[in-house]
DNA sequence: CATGAATGAGAATTCATTCAT
DNA sequence: TATGAATGAATTCTCATTCAT
């Protein structure tokens, strides 16, 4: 019996690999019931005795993507606090920020939600809350910290936390949702992409 | 026949109005051929003489949009460079932007064509050159001639564009991809909204 | 134009046909709109662009068949009135009534509507008004009339005329309603089906 | 091991329970294997060994409730030729009769039968036997010796049973197959239900 | 023997697109 | 030229029944 546990579970994975893998491919509409229980190696039924239809597979998806997503780079976050050289910190952490969020499969997931958010707007929404936002808190709470040490010059973290995020992201992430080509930003990139903004961001909260 | 060709115009322009109204209000799957025929009060086969495919009468439809939606601001832009006070020519710019780019039927079109990027990667380009990056251009050749002039500190002008415009459209723009509730925008929140972007760009730009 | 008029209510007409006669045949859940397309010699589009979906095609057919089914025995009762021999007229109507309701098709309705009713009470409740107790109305309104001439010694004519119908039809009406082979009943059976309830009735209901 | 004798047959009891139940509330074609497996929690395979299919399964369980509905019934009848007062007698057993058979179960049992008498001919043929039929032979058997004991003026013992009971049942029980709502009917109805139907067969039966 | 998976098919409904009138 | 019909396939979901473990 341990066995049928493992035998179900291990279907379910399959189908959450496969569902996932062609629904960030091809997207939601384009993703047929059939296509996903032929890839999971399953028989139809077994995807729908996992999941009572085809919108609760998807969002279960989503959602269970999420925290895996989003988890990780919460602790690099918190790490700024204790950085020797915050700019150097800030630089860094900037790099990592970007380069996380244009992770091709990051730029596909939120592409997929954006399209979907009129049909599926309850998973828009807990996406952005648990996703994009989530990541502003805990920038905020790291610069109200350092704001208290004087540090920073920030008077209200959150919208420090906003301006620095779109101030690196910005650009380059409009730029990702419309372009089809989506190449793993190249390591040298980076700098060149991020190192600006940080610049603007310590001109307007920087201790001069 | 100036009859005829009036007739066929009208009706050209019906499909284009219904059309144009369904795709923004359903988006692009969940809009048939059928029902955009019916609303313009046109038989199919005049949508088709007319459009070759669904493909080409979405394309063509946004495309057509692109100009009336990105042309108006662009002369507000340019206005910029005759102000008297630059800091309050700002300010003004930012929400008058804001506002433009939070516009239900904007963030619609925006959703829309991320949505279809894998679908229509062409169209989603050519969008993107059209609107967000001619804005950036605009603002960046704007920026340029006040640094000419000595009213501001902008070495890079295409780079202080992209910061001057996600200081201020980014969380907004951000949260509307993924929020349907699509409100106009209530005016009391645009000062809000866009006078501490506007800081930091002075911040980092203004002369001292 | 008036040839397309007439090739769609063909088509229509075409539909509705087979419709009833293998929805009468096999029931509501065993016929499949494929099977009446292709019965009906039309797209299964052309189906369902005349009715919206299988329920409205049942329901729409089914209301469509009552008038004509209840309407021509409405004047049969109306005729009673004007009969001289009265016994001799209730036994002849008696017989008709019997013969209409054993109908093959008729009981075959019947059936249908009992076993969907579950699923379409709208329909069941409907039928029910339009068809048996619109009879039971015609009888009682004739045999209030019959009352106040004094020919019948009737109180409640609704309820006189509940006791003339079900003395008639109950026993052969319940049996037919289970038995599968409908014989369009022999007219031999007719008066030994119908006599002995009329005697009762006029035991009862008669001026002595 | 008549542990397991007992095992097996309390499943087969629950697998009866549930079906039964679930059979009677949905009908039996929106009634679904799976369902009545995990309503009996059992798998699936256990259904399928005590029944050879779902046919088999609808079939023994109508027939296994048969006798439950129209068993004590009976014997109701039957005190009948013992009644002292038999113009009371037969408003009770009036009573009695179109309760029981006005019983929400029972209603929804012929509606049942009556839907799948096309799939089902051979059950319908024999619920009918031993259901309705069957009670109408005992009030049969029951005229016929209040007639040889002068009680009754009745000739054909067999059509006075007809008579009485669709006299009594006709209008009601018609009604109730075509209406949802099954409410257990109020007593207070009971009487006025039945005694004209009663006063009816006494006009024709009774001694005068 | 019993559980979950598989089978294999069928149903309702919808669509983009093309004929025929 | 424009209308309704037709095509032909796809999609989601469900089911009764049977294997394999």
């Amino acid at each position: 019996m341990p066995d049928d546990l493992n035998r179900s579970a291990r279907k379910r994975q399959a189908i959450v690999d496969a569902a996932t893998r062609i629904f960030l491919e091809k997207g939601y509409q384009d993703t047929s019931m059939d296509e996903i229980a032929a890839a999971a190696a399953v028989s139809k039924q077994t995807v729908y005795k996992n999941f009572a239809d085809k919108k609760r597979l998807f969002t279960d998806i989503i959602l269970g993507t999420l925290d895996a997503v989003a988890e990780p780079f919460g602790t690099e976050i918190r790490a700024l606090t204790d950085a020797g050289d915050l700019e150097k910190a800030l630089h860094e952490l900037a790099g990592r920020y970007l380069a996380a969020v244009l992770q091709p499969p990051v730029i596909r997931l939120r592409r997929l939600i954006i399209g979907e958010s009129g049909r599926l707007p309850e998973l828009a929404r807990t996406y952005y809350e648990r996703a994009p936002e989530r990541t502003l808190t805990r920038l905020a709470e790291c610069f109200g910290e350092l704001a208290e040490r004087g540090v920073l010059a920030v008077e209200d973290p959150m919208l420090a936390a906003e301006h620095f995020a779109f101030l690196i992201l910005g650009r380059p992430l409009d730029r990702a949702l419309f372009h089809g080509q989506e190449q793993p930003l190249a390591p040298a990139d980076v700098v060149r992409l991020t190192a600006p903004g940080v610049r603007v961001f310590l001109a307007a909260y920087g201790k001069h």
